[in-house]
DNA sequence: TTTAAAAGTTAGATATGCCAAACTTTAAAC
DNA sequence: GTTTAAAGTTTGGCATATCTAACTTTTAAA
């Protein structure tokens, strides 16, 4: 399998379309890939030309459309990094699902490995160790709306965090 | 002060990089903005006729280049974003600062508000909250590293934890 | 089976953003 | 004060990515 090329937001966003479509019913059709990227007819079949000449997706003129193995690698890529974003934001920041969903949109085409490892990293982290887990979380969403900390509840929450690995251990 | 108009990325880098050598040398000049960002001196004019056009720059040719207050309040925005996202990459991912630099220069172009406060937030709460701070970022970064966390050093990380809160109480 | 609607394509236009290369202005060296 | 080099500008060209509107193919309804 030849090297992936450089491609652009946009032909990632293309790419990750059609995968979509594919995963919903098998192969992708080019008005709804317009419709989900918003973008008209016309637009689409320039886009699946350029993709197509770069051996990502099996294409013909009036054809359904799927993904050669080489596009499903880049577009399955692509995906796992709008899903990790995303859960980042959901799980950690605690952002609201919509705007987690379109900064995850944006955020997919910048981040490259290391990054998205540590974020995945993270996020495991965060649901495993004893001292973190979903208390810390409500603890920093208090921290947000508030601005700050309370620290007379600290040594009770500390207490707590001890008192929750005890029980756990068994 | 009209709204603020809507920038490409590439509109919004080169403001930074202004706002970037008018707090080196007090002005810009193109030369100095081509090689910041990399790109040829016939493009730097270009793109300067339509910040000034925007009322974000003051420009005319051959001359040196300030930015307007709107200019400069958007450019310290940009700035802003960039430190920000810089600050978490480094100081919670614990990011080499070079891959956390270039990867803030692309994410500084798609976070909005809420996601950008909401780091802001965590970055100042893993520091503040006992149960957080270093040495938790420490217990992540080998987590990082080793792929599992230590379960039998839990308790006495729980411990230390409180004491370290208990001394800094007094 | 004809026909009408839906889906897809094509062609021409616009906007951004970059480059190379020729040209002009400014500033510095002599 | 010339002259020359550096900085800045202009022009023409290219690539991407989009749109509109006209046209073609396919599909489905009558």
């Amino acid at each position: 399998m030849a090297d992936k090329p450089v491609l652009t937001e946009s032909m990632e966003d293309y790419l990750e379309a059609i995968l979509a479509l594919e995963r919903l019913h098998k192969v992708a059709r080019a008005k709804d890939i317009a419709e989900r990227l918003e973008v008209k007819r016309g637009t689409v079949t320039g886009a699946l030309k350029s993709l197509a000449e770069k051996g990502l997706i099996n294409y013909a003129p009036y054809s359904y459309i799927t993904l050669t193995p080489k596009g499903s690698s880049i577009a399955s890529e692509i995906s796992r990094r709008h899903q990790v974003i995303r859960n980042f934001l959901t799980e950690v920041l605690r952002i609201p699902l919509e705007t987690a969903e379109t900064t995850a949109c944006r955020m997919e085409h910048v981040v490259e490995g290391m990054v998205l490892s540590r974020l995945v990293c993270f996020i495991d982290f965060i649901h495993q160790c004893p001292r973190a887990g979903n208390d810390l979380l409500r603890s920093f969403i208090n921290f947000c709306e508030s601005g700050k900390l309370k620290w007379d509840e600290c040594e009770t929450c500390i207490d707590d965090c001890k008192e929750r690995f005890q029980t756990k251990k068994d």
